[in-house]
DNA sequence: CCAAAAGTGTTTATACTACACCCATGA
DNA sequence: TCATGGGTGTAGTATAAACACTTTTGG
C-alpha cells in the first residue's frame, strides 16, 4: 500500500507571530501580502509546508526568509482549521510564535515583503483569521512568561533592570513595584551584574545586566513567579 | 483564483488521547488499530481530518465514534509532522487530549475498535509516534492541572476527597498531605459537601462532594495552585 | 542646583509546610 | 474490640505586598 484511499488531502501552512521589544514598547512584525487573495493587506508571515520539511522547520525557513534570524525562541502555538479561513481554499494553518530582539535584527528586514513593527495595542487589521492568531499568541505569552523566564528572549545581551520591568509591564499592560519587581527577579538568580552603565535613558545611568546563561537553560523548564496571581491574566 | 498553485496537499489526521479516572488509577484509552499498516497493534484513537469539519469537530466526532459520548473536556495539544511518522504516507497529525470519566462510559465502548484501557505507567508499545503525543499529554496534564481545576472532569458528579487525592497523586505520581490538600481544596471553594457517605472503601466512610458549577466555569480561566513548586514538574 | 530616573529596606499579611491524634464503623 | 481509612488544627517558615526616601548627574 502506497497511499491512504478515499480520504482528502489539503494545504498546511505555518504563520508566524513575530514579537520584538523595542526598549520600551512590544511590537508585532507585520507584512504587506503579496499574494492574492487580500494583496497589501497586512498579515503575519507564513508559508506553506513542503513535503521535506516538519512544521518546526517550516515556521524557522519561514522566519528566516523574513527577517535572515535563525536560533531565535519559538514555540508552536495551535493549529487553526475554520473551513473558510482561507477563501481560496480549505487550508489548516499552524500557528508559531516567535520572540525577537528587535535591535539585533531591525536593520536584517526583507524589504521584498514590505514588513513593518507595528505596537501589539495599536489593533491593525489583519486578514484571514490572523487577529485570532495574535490575540491568543498573547494571551499565550502571558500565561508563560508568568511561570517561566522566556521574556529575555526579546532583550539584547546587555539589559538594564528598568528595561526589563518596561518590558514586564508592556507584556501585562500593567504597572509593577519597582523594589519588589527587582527583588523578585534577582531572587531567580539569573541576572549578573556587569560594570558599565546605560546612561541613555537617565542621568545616574542604569547598570547593565546579562543573562547566567547556564542557570537560564536549567531554570526555563522551572516555575517562576514574576507575576502576581491577579496579574498573570488579564 | 480557485486554489493556489504548485503547492503540494497533504493528508491531516487527528489522534485523541483519552485519559479516565476508575477512582484508583489514572489510565488510557487504546484501541487495535483496524487499518494496515500496523494492523491490530495498540494505538491512539484518531482518523482524518474530513473536508467540511474543523479540527475541534473531528476531534470530537472521533471521540463519539469510540466511546459514544460527546462534550467531555478535549483541547487541541500539538501538531506532529516528523516526515515519515506515518510510513505509508505524509500525514500531519493534531494531538488532542480528553478527559473522561470511566465509569460513566466504560459500557458504552464501541465494540468494533477493540478499546481498551491501560494503565497510564504501564508502557504500552504505541504505533508511530503515538507514544510521543502520550508523554506530551501527560505533561501538558501536569502542567494544566497545577494551575487549573481540571481533573474534576476525571470523576463522577459525586465523589470524595480520598477518591480527589488519589487522582491528583496519581496525576503527579507523588504522595500529598491530606490535611493540607483538604484545605487548598477547600480553599478553592469550589466544592459543595453533600449528605450522604461513600462507604466502598472504608467503613466510616467519606463525605460525597460535589462540584460548584458556577464557580467551576469562573475558576477555569484563573489560576490555582493545588500542587506545591517542586511538584508542577516531576 | 534641580529635575529625572535609579537604587534600596522594613513591616505586614498571606500562603505553605510539617506534623499527630481522634473518630466512626463493619467485621 | 480492633483494624481501617476518614477527618481535623496549629505553629513555624517563606513568600508576597505595600510603602518612601536617598543617590547620582547632566543640563
Amino acid at each position: 500500500m502506497r497511499h491512504y484511499s478515499g480520504q482528502r488531502r489539503m494545504l498546511l501552512a505555518v504563520d508566524c507571530i513575530i514579537f520584538g521589544f523595542d526598549g520600551k514598547d512590544i511590537k508585532l512584525l507585520l507584512i504587506q501580502r503579496g499574494l492574492k487573495p487580500e494583496q497589501n493587506k497586512w498579515s503575519l508571515m507564513g508559508g506553506f509546508l513542503q513535503p521535506d520539511e516538519t512544521l518546526d522547520e517550516s515556521a524557522n525557513r519561514i522566519l528566516k526568509q523574513l527577517t535572515g534570524i535563525e536560533g531565535v525562541y519559538m514555540e508552536q502555538l495551535h493549529a487553526f482549521s475554520n473551513i473558510n479561513r482561507d477563501p481560496i481554499e480549505r487550508t489548516v494553518s499552524v500557528a508559531y510564535f516567535a520572540l525577537i530582539d528587535i535591535h539585533q535584527y531591525e536593520t536584517q528586514l526583507n524589504d521584498e515583503y514590505h514588513a513593518e513593527w507595528f505596537l501589539l495595542n495599536k489593533k491593525t487589521r489583519l486578514i484571514f483569521d490572523h487577529e485570532d492568531m495574535v490575540r491568543l499568541a498573547q494571551k499565550q505569552l502571558r500565561y508563560k512568561a508568568a511561570l517561566h523566564p522566556i521574556l529575555f528572549e526579546l532583550l539584547p545581551e546587555k539589559f538594564t533592570i528598568p528595561q526589563l520591568q518596561d518590558l514586564y509591564e508592556g507584556v501585562y499592560d500593567a504597572m509593577f513595584d519597582k523594589r519588589n519587581f527587582t527583588r523578585k527577579l534577582m531572587s531567580t538568580g539569573l541576572l549578573i551584574k556587569m560594570k558599565g552603565k546605560d546612561k541613555s535613558s537617565s542621568k545616574k545611568g542604569a547598570y547593565y545586566y546579562k543573562l547566567d546563561k547556564k542557570k537560564y537553560r536549567i531554570k526555563q523548564a522551572s516555575f517562576l513567579n514574576f507575576v502576581s496571581k491577579a496579574e498573570k491574566f488579564l
